[in-house]
DNA sequence: CGATTTCTGATGTACGTAAATCAGAAATTT
DNA sequence: AAATTTCTGATTTACGTACATCAGAAATCG
């Protein structure tokens, strides 16, 4: 049997009041007596029973996830996502609240940050605009002790506690190496499309990619970056020009969202034009594309994992406790017609 | 807050006995008092709290792990995998056993099922030889009541509740399209490399790797598989065996394990011989490979999340509680040089 | 040394559920 | 209608921890 308090109690010849005031950091145990009471949790290899502690505090954890809005199936997805654990709140004693902020807009961001101070919340996560206005946010938050996770986009230099997303140069540099290797030595010019150079995502994203192009394929070169804004409208005008005016594309690498608009462009140019194309996150859209040919490649990282990970690390670190690490890596899934879930 | 056993005596009008009768399936309580209060539950819609039980129950979970000898590194991670989740018992309240059963045996593995009869077990997690025996002891076992899990490698037909593991048929057309697409319109010869076709998972991936290469990619011949028995020496001679006799051979695709024997003998002819090479399961041995250039990709099932996710599905299945399938859901992950772990 | 302050022990209640006991009510049988 | 049998209610203890209270012991101070 696990040992609990009372074997602590007996092993350091002590009442359990006192093991008490030890485990909880209370006052009123002397130094001597604290460091016999401690000495014997570790003799015996006590572990506090988590559930045990739960129930005897009636512990909710109030958490609150700041999403951007945006039309986009990405961050339709997360929204969705984050609906869903709300939905297992009573099960997992959290408290769950979403607070939605016009993306890329950095005021409104800190706003919704800095109106969390004081309130009783036992974690953050948010995706992070990387600023400096942001990080300073999301660092007083952590001074005063509250948990934050950032969530799909990481911010610079900032003490968050955890980021729960896929390691975006790597993606990068993956989608380099699969549309370098899928175009087999061929020479031609390659358009990368992205949201917004503000988030860190997609800058780390074009970094890795261009880093990998430069090294190993030099017969691609890069066009310079279409801002589409995650917006399909705005995006499918932008690559329809670029594809009509440049006859030499062979390739497009889509490092954020709003995929519709690009591929209603593509659809608009086959079959004639003939173009190996590695997008950004697995949606409705994006795996029709995927089956009919239109991509050759997604790259994705799962929603669902990103929201229950935080949602375990804020619970974890309210709690100082460990998490188990290799579990709350997020991978970069690397889907292909044959393999879509 | 959310309601308690409490809530519903009230709400149903009965004593708390009572509703402890229905909600725990134990007799003495007429069919009408039964209904009230399952109707009482549904109103108000009470949850049970599963810690609250676990801690009352004092409830642990013994759980047994099947895992095959061999010394092969896959093997060698599972059971490592699996060691470590013995390293969580206390916390998950599960105790775990490790049988270890010599590979591809069916007799000892049916043997080691078998032992488990009328013991006192929450569930099992057997990497399954696929036998019309093993299947038949996995539904003795069912039959008992007992939660089966197959890990890594399923069984056909049998009545487990769950499998822990990717999808290989998948995996085997992913590795075709890699293949294919890596070698851009080139012609010649595959080699397929499998440990052995007495395990369903070596089966599936041929199947699926066969299907593609015929619908896709005529250009590409495949030699008769090799059987390397997961065995790194047994690979190593095979392999060099192939490369000399066989100068069209342009790629490989080994989907069993036994990968530094393949390793070996591919260092062996490089750099003269350009060969285009997937394999499977991301090893000390594989990883360096990918990097230095030896393979081109290695697709990969982790098993630490198989162990986790076979000991979450064992432990709510014995409480009859339902999980979160998309959790469950065992990835494939695609690993280039770029975005190794 | 007595008076105060600080520490420690003993004890009880609570969290939400499981499980047991016993008495009394209702239904069924004789 | 009496005697059973079958249900139901009331109550209690337990799981492991948190937290509060109060009394008594020990240390510190004047």
């Amino acid at each position: 049997m696990r040992p609990t308090v009372h074997d602590i109690a007996a092993a350091a010849g002590v009442s359990l009041a006192t093991v008490d005031r030890v485990l909880n950091q209370r006052p009123g145990v002397r130094l001597v007596t604290r460091e016999k009471v401690e000495e014997a949790i570790r003799q015996i290899g006590y572990i506090r029973d988590v559930a045990a502690a739960n129930l005897a505090k009636g512990r909710v954890y109030p958490l609150v996830f700041i999403v951007p809005t945006g039309d986009n199936s990405f961050m339709h997805g997360l929204r969705s996502e984050v609906h869903h654990a709300t939905l297992r709140a009573s099960i997992e004693r959290t408290d769950i609240r979403i607070v939605e902020v016009p993306a890329f807009d950095v005021p409104a961001l800190v706003a919704a940050l800095d109106a969390l101070q004081g309130q009783d919340i036992a974690g953050v996560a948010l995706v992070a605009t990387d600023a400096p206005e942001v990080r300073a946010a999301v660092d007083r938050l952590v001074s005063e002790r509250i948990p934050v996770v950032t969530l799909v986009s990481d911010l610079t230099d900032s003490t968050r506690h955890h980021y729960a997303g896929i390691d975006n140069i790597a993606a990068g540099r993956t989608a380099a190496r699969l549309l370098g290797r899928f175009l087999g030595g061929r020479e031609g010019d390659l358009t990368v499309l992205a949201g917004s150079m503000l988030v860190r995502d997609h800058r780390e994203r074009l970094q890795g990619f261009s880093a990998v192009m430069a090294a190993e394929f030099p017969k691609l070169r890069l066009l310079p970056v279409l801002e589409g804004r995650d917006d399909p409208e705005r995006t499918k005008s932008l690559v329809s020009k670029a594809l009509s005016e440049n006859k030499d594309i062979i390739g497009i690498y889509s490092l954020g969202a709003g995929n519709r608009g690009l591929i209603a462009a593509l659809k608009a140019v086959r079959p004639e034009r003939e173009l190996t194309v590695v997008v950004h996150e697995l949606t409705q859209h994006t795996r029709v594309a995927l089956v009919d040919g239109t991509i050759d490649a997604v790259l994705n990282q799962d929603a669902g994992h990103e929201v229950r990970s935080a949602v375990r690390v804020m619970k974890a670190t309210a709690d100082g406790q460990a998490v188990i690490a290799d579990q709350e890596r997020i991978r970069l899934d690397i889907f292909l017609k044959d393999n879509l879930p």
